[in-house]
DNA sequence: ATGGGTCCAA
DNA sequence: ACGAATGGACCCAT
């Protein structure tokens, strides 16, 4: 009898059962290559795309352990064709490379002269390319060497960057010793981006990244350019340097609206940079206001358009890139490939949490159902509208109140994508609000109130997607978010996960609304944890209701 | 110089 | 395809 947890289909698709006893061992074999696609009960769907198979052979992996993993797993015979397609497109990756010549030109070398040829003749390409040294290299304008790796990417032709980086101003810098210790997931992200040189370490949301950034930059000792996604979080970054590393206040600017100081150290707002006046941008000067050694890029998922453009200019600098997540919403893995460079680390959620270092989850999904007349509102009304509408159904409310009530002594966050209905939940339960609108100051009154346990229950808006310093709960009620977020998901349930001393586990709950868009956007945005290998329980809302 | 408020882009 | 939050510019008051 055929008993593997795996189907493996001849296009490209792997349909893993996920109620089979080896599913988990199936799961992790396959999620270096493959990116999950559906996540219904009980089977989840995977694709093998190119983009996973080049990430998985730039962190090490060869063809054989994919087919390998494929095969150990398979319930029937895998199909040959795309055991020979795997190798081929694996095979791909390394064809071409990027390095400097004796003379210390940059230059492309291939180990096929057809694909040199190939790609020579294609209309974007050529013209990035220089003279033709010899049958298999070709000089490349050290200028062109970030848009020569997209364009390789876009043709299938991905080349592996051997061509080195400048080692920038030295600047020293070395781990605080006082005490701590990285964690050895931590030590082995350095390694690997150290090792690759350039690229992407992915870490659950509260696994110490900024560390792993610390690590990195004591370990190039050089000047550092670190860009970051909003102020608070700039900050965060220079208290956690001068904590954890030998660096001192003055050694750290900030380049933002506010200050534009630039030392040796310097952690600036994307915002900043990708300012634009009258088509230029005028703080473009930051990139080469020193000879960095190192750039980090703080949650590359976020890495806004123009940064991309900026950053295949920065190809000579070594860069770091750090997220929680390598998907994008907006599709544009390939450039965060070409550019910041491969995967080189990743840590699946649920090894980090069986080491202990983020808290269990259990995440439920609730379903309610409208009322009647709800029902008719939404079938009648303009799509445009049906979103909103079921996100925002008063059946939720009653959900909101039972589970508030079922974990009564716990710290619970409600968290919720539209302000009318976070007032009506406000209304009902007589709590704390935290919106954009809030000023700073009474956030950070609300924020301590709750991290202090004078109050255990907060109702956040999107803010919750941002704010670094939101305090830690047990218990986060998702009722509304947008459209269909992998990312804001990940987010979220990021808030719950940070370790309870009691080892206690944290609970994940998303009400939805059946039978309506709600329902399918939160599936859509379930993906990314279902990759991770959280479980959706689902359950009724009226069997909640009744106990 | 610093802190607040309003407006705007994406 | 939407509503919400953001950083930054600009302006004004100390």
């Amino acid at each position: 009898m055929p008993d593997g947890a795996l189907i493996v289909q001849s296009d490209k698709t792997l349909l893993l059962e996920v109620d089979h006893p080896a599913a988990a061992q199936a799961r992790r074999a396959i999620a270096p290559f493959a990116e999950l696609e559906r996540s219904p009960e009980h089977i989840h769907t995977y694709r093998v795309t190119p983009l996973g198979l080049w990430n998985a052979r730039a962190a090490g992996h060869d063809a054989e352990q994919v087919v390998h993993a494929l095969v150990t797993h398979s319930r029937y015979p895998v199909p040959q064709g795309l055991l020979v397609d795997i190798a081929e497109t694996m095979d791909r990756y390394g064809r071409l490379t990027l390095r400097k010549d004796d003379e210390g030109q940059l230059v492309l070398v291939t180990t096929d002269r057809a694909v040199l040829t190939e790609v020579l003749r294609h209309k974007k390409i050529k013209p990035l390319l220089g003279d033709r040294v010899d049958e298999d290299t070709v000089l490349v304008h050290p200028s062109e060497r970030g848009t020569l790796k997209q364009e390789l990417l876009k043709v299938g032709w991905p080349a592996e960057d051997e061509a080195g980086f400048v080692d920038g101003e030295a600047h020293p810098i070395s781990l605080a010793q006082d005490g701590w210790t990285l964690r050895p997931y931590q030590e082995q992200a350095v390694d690997g981006f150290w090792d690759g040189g350039s690229g992407v370490v992915v870490l659950p949301c509260g696994a110490g990244k900024t560390l792993v950034g610390a690590a990195s930059m004591a370990k190039a000792s050089a000047t550092t350019l670190i860009l970051v996604t909003n102020t608070v979080s700039a900050r965060q970054w220079k208290d956690e340097l001068i904590a954890r590393t030998s660096l001192t206040e003055d050694e750290i600017g900030e380049y933002s609206g506010a200050r534009k100081e630039i030392r040796p150290v310097t952690i600036a707002t994307y915002q900043v940079l990708t300012l634009k006046r009258k088509g230029v941008y005028p703080h473009l000067e930051l990139l080469d206001a020193r000879d960095w050694g190192l750039v980090v890029y703080d949650e590359v998922h976020l890495l806004p358009a123009p940064i991309f453009r900026m950053t295949a200019d920065l190809q000579a600098r070594r860069r770091l890139g750090l997220t929680a997540t390598l998907v994008r919403e907006d599709g544009r893995e390939g450039d965060v490939f070409s550019l910041i460079g491969p995967k080189r680390f990743d840590a699946p959620w649920k090894d980090i949490e069986s080491q202990g270092y983020i808290a269990p989850a259990d995440c439920v999904e609730v379903r309610v159902s409208m009322s009647e007349s709800m029902r008719m509102a939404y079938a009648t009304s303009e799509p445009e509208d049906r979103y909103r509408m079921a996100s925002t159904t008063p059946a939720k409310l009653d959900v909101v109140e039972a589970l508030v009530a079922k974990h009564a002594d716990e710290p619970t966050l409600v968290i919720g994508q539209y302000l009318d209905q976070l007032d009506e939940v406000v209304e009902r339960l007589g709590c704390d609000l935290i919106t954009g609108q809030t000023p700073v100051k009474e956030r950070q009154q609300l924020f301590a109130d709750f991290r202090e346990g004078r109050t255990r229950l907060l109702v956040v808006s999107k803010v919750a997607n941002f704010s670094v310093d939101l305090p830690e709960a047990t218990v986060a009620i998702q009722i509304s978010g947008t459209f269909g977020s992998r990312q804001e998901e990940a987010q979220r349930l990021g808030r719950v996960l940070r370790p309870k001393e009691d080892g206690r586990t944290a609970h994940f709950y998303t009400v939805v609304a059946r039978d309506t868009v709600d329902a399918e956007m939160a599936a859509h945005r379930q993906r990314f944890l279902a990759e991770q290998g959280y479980a959706y329980r689902i359950i009724d809302a009226e069997d909640l209701l009744e106990r």
